[in-house]
Formats: structure tokens, C-alpha cells, sequence
DNA sequence: CCTACCGATCGGTAGG
DNA sequence: CCTACCGATCGGTAGG
């Protein structure tokens, strides 16, 4: 279950015709986690923000321009929902966990209709070489790379043995992240994420050193 | 690295405009593994075929009924190429892990231009209800049942310890192959199959009995 | 930010 | 399996 509910980030200041460009991309992340990047048409998101459709298309100049702005609206949502929150907790293998929890907990919330914006956006554009996916893979990288170094600082710390391999199990973290997103969203069975965080606390046990005492996921 | 190579598991008879259902499907597939179901559109599967747009329709009615027998024509090709295969291993350990294995080679050696048709589809369809995501996420579920009855087959075996869990092991061994098919598309880096190997093999070391023989991943 | 419009393509149909 | 066609929608533009 999420251990926090919050959904509006932004106060959609909708005043009659007058949206701003950060509620169109707030639209624009929802249609897209359903629907995915090329789903979400002008038109659609037209209709959905009651603007015409070239009153929108004037916003972005091109479908490409508007694919990358939701690209980048919604890496930053998940910047703020996931990592910044953690920061607050101390470095090491507390840090860690605050992050996978916020990031398990992020996607059973379902922030956007369709479950986690990027799982849907990453495997939409995998195949689709361009700047829409080269901006996605970026961001997926850095988000495994810094799970990477939050692994890192849990081995100086003392915490995890220096037998852990940072990548690896930032690797493993991230599938079964994606994983537990993908299967709930396909059969809506909670689950799913209990699965993922059992799997993610008994990998962590194995490298545990003695002593260490274990936050909650 | 795959252990094996074979690709054209259909010898395509096309006979100058005299394409067999199953040669269509071929070609639906791979359009599909890239674009998607939804980008599978009538007219580029016609071009593919060089069938015109009418005479490709006539064979299936709908574009749904084209995304239906896509999906079947998929299922039955992964099942050929990973299921039935695997079968030859004796019950147990050997005939999980030859499961897994065969598994992960199939991603890794891109039957497909876009790779694993249903990584792409399952979360393509996971929030867009109807016949087509039903026929998806009915066939991952069979899948990752399939996955469980041979990780209880394994404990019924004396191979892996009676605390072993075979529906967590198995939601953990799909998140591990999907998200290494993910990574590989995204970033083209090979070492996520490795990851996937490493993960799953520390895995089932947890719960390996004594004197247990480990068969290659 | 709007109305009005463009050529191209969409899924699908008529008729053969 | 084809040609010829349908209304709807696509991304995008002209002009204000």
C-alpha cells in the first residue's frame, strides 16, 4: 500500500481558456501514460484542455517539440516525488530504501491514469531511434545510475558487504520495479508490489552486513 | 550470448502476391514488435506484403481481428521457441532453468526487429481495455503459471528448499527477463541479459538444497 | 490564442 | 484478391 497519497503537485490555475503550459503538459503525461507518446495527438490533447488545435500546436511547433516537453515534465514529477523526498533520509542504506520505497509507492499510486509514465514511454520508444527516445534512455540511465550510487553509499557506509555489486543490483531494483508497475497495471493485482519490495528486501538481507539494521520498504 | 541462431521458423512460400495467412502474420509481428499494435496500421502492413490495403483486410475483417491473430500468431511462436524446447529437460531444476535460459536467448537474439513481441505489447495494451488486452494479459498469466508449476516441480524434486515461494520466485524471474529485454532495447547493451542470468542464478542459489547440481543459465 | 484550411493517412466499404 | 471510394482524423499552415 502507498505510505503517501499525494496526487495535485501542481495548483491548476485554470482560468477559462487561459491554461498555462504546465497544465497542458499535466494532460499531456496522463494521455500519454494511456495512451502512450504517439497516442497522444494534437487533437486529443486539444479536446482534453479545451483549446483548439492550433492554439495548442502553437504551445510546441511541432508534435516532436511537445513529445519532448512531456518527456521532460514528467522525469521531473518523478524527480520530485522519488528522489527528493528521499534525500532527507541519511545516507546509506536508509537512503536506499527510501528511494525504492518512494518509487514502488509512486506507481501503486498511479499519479497518471496509465501507472508510471516512463515504464509505459520506455518501451513505446525502444525501437523508435530519435530525440524522444534518446531523452528517454538519458533519463532511465541516470535515474539506474543513481540507484547504482545509493548502493555505493550503503558498501561505505558498512552497511551492504563489499561483495555487492552496485550495478547489478541497481539492475535488478529498476526490473523489478518496471515489473511490479507492468504486472499491476495488466491484471490490477496489488501484489504485484508486495512481491517486488519481499524480492527487493531479501536480495539487500543477503549482502547485509551483521549488525545492520533494516528500514522499513 | 544466445545458444542458438535460428530465426525463419516459417520457410515463407511467397509466391508472387500469393501470401499465405501466415506469412502476413510474420510480417504483423515484427511490424508490430517495433511500432506496436496500435502503429501496426493497415496500410504499412499492405506495403510490407505488397498486398493492397483491401486485399489485406479481406483476410481478417477488422483491425482488431488483425491484433488478435497477431497476438495469437506471437504466442505460439515464443511458445515453439521457449516452452516445448525446454520440454527435452527433465523434470525439475534442469527443466526450469533450460526454461529461463531458452527465455533469455529468445529476447537476446531479437526474433523480432523491435524484440520480445510481448514486452512491447503487454505494456502497450496493459490500460487500454478490450479483446486485445484480455488475449495479452491472459497469455503473460499463463506464462508466469507455467514459470510456478515448474518452480514447485523443482521443490517436489528435493532441489530447492521447501521455503522456497514459486509464485514470488516466479513474478521475480519475468521482471528480471522483461526488464532485460528493456534495457537491451533501450541502451544496446548486452550486459543486461548477463545481469538477468547473475540475478536469477543468486536466486535460486538461496534455495538450492545441499549437494544440488546447478545447470547452466 | 482563434477560424479556416491543407495533403496524407486512418479503418473500413462497395462491387467485382 | 483488386480498384475505387467513404468520412474521420492526422500533423501542420495561413492569416489574423
Amino acid at each position: 500500500m502507498p505510505t503517501t497519497t499525494t496526487k495535485a503537485l501542481v495548483p491548476l490555475p485554470i482560468g477559462k481558456g487561459a491554461l498555462t503550459r504546465q497544465a497542458i503538459l499535466l494532460e499531456a503525461m496522463d494521455l500519454a501514460s494511456v495512451s502512450g507518446l504517439e497516442g497522444l495527438t494534437i487533437g486529443s490533447l486539444a479536446e482534453a484542455t479545451r483549446l483548439s488545435k492550433s492554439g495548442l500546436f502553437a504551445h510546441f511547433g511541432s508534435k516532436e517539440e511537445l513529445q519532448l516537453a512531456t518527456v521532460q515534465a514528467a522525469r521531473t514529477v518523478f524527480q520530485e516525488q522519488v528522489f527528493i523526498p528521499a534525500l532527507k533520509a541519511p545516507r546509506g542504506l536508509k537512503r536506499l530504501c527510501a528511494v525504492l520505497a518512494a518509487w514502488l509507492d509512486y506507481a501503486e499510486r498511479e499519479m497518471f491514469r496509465g501507472g508510471c509514465f516512463f515504464a509505459s514511454v520506455s518501451v513505446e520508444f525502444d525501437s523508435r531511434p530519435g530525440p524522444v527516445k534518446d531523452l528517454v534512455a538519458a533519463t532511465m540511465s541516470v535515474w539506474r545510475d543513481s540507484l547504482t550510487r545509493l548502493v555505493g553509499e550503503a558498501k561505505e557506509a558498512g552497511e551492504l558487504s563489499r561483495s555487492a555489486d552496485p550495478e547489478q543490483l541497481a539492475f535488478e531494483f529498476v526490473a523489478l520495479a518496471l515489473g511490479a508497475n507492468g504486472a499491476f497495471q495488466l491484471h490490477r493485482d496489488h501484489r504485484s508490489f508486495t512481491m517486488a519490495r519481499r524480492a527487493i528486501k531479501e536480495r539487500l538481507k543477503v549482502f547485509a552486513t551483521p549488525g545492520t539494521r533494516f528500514p522499513p520498504l
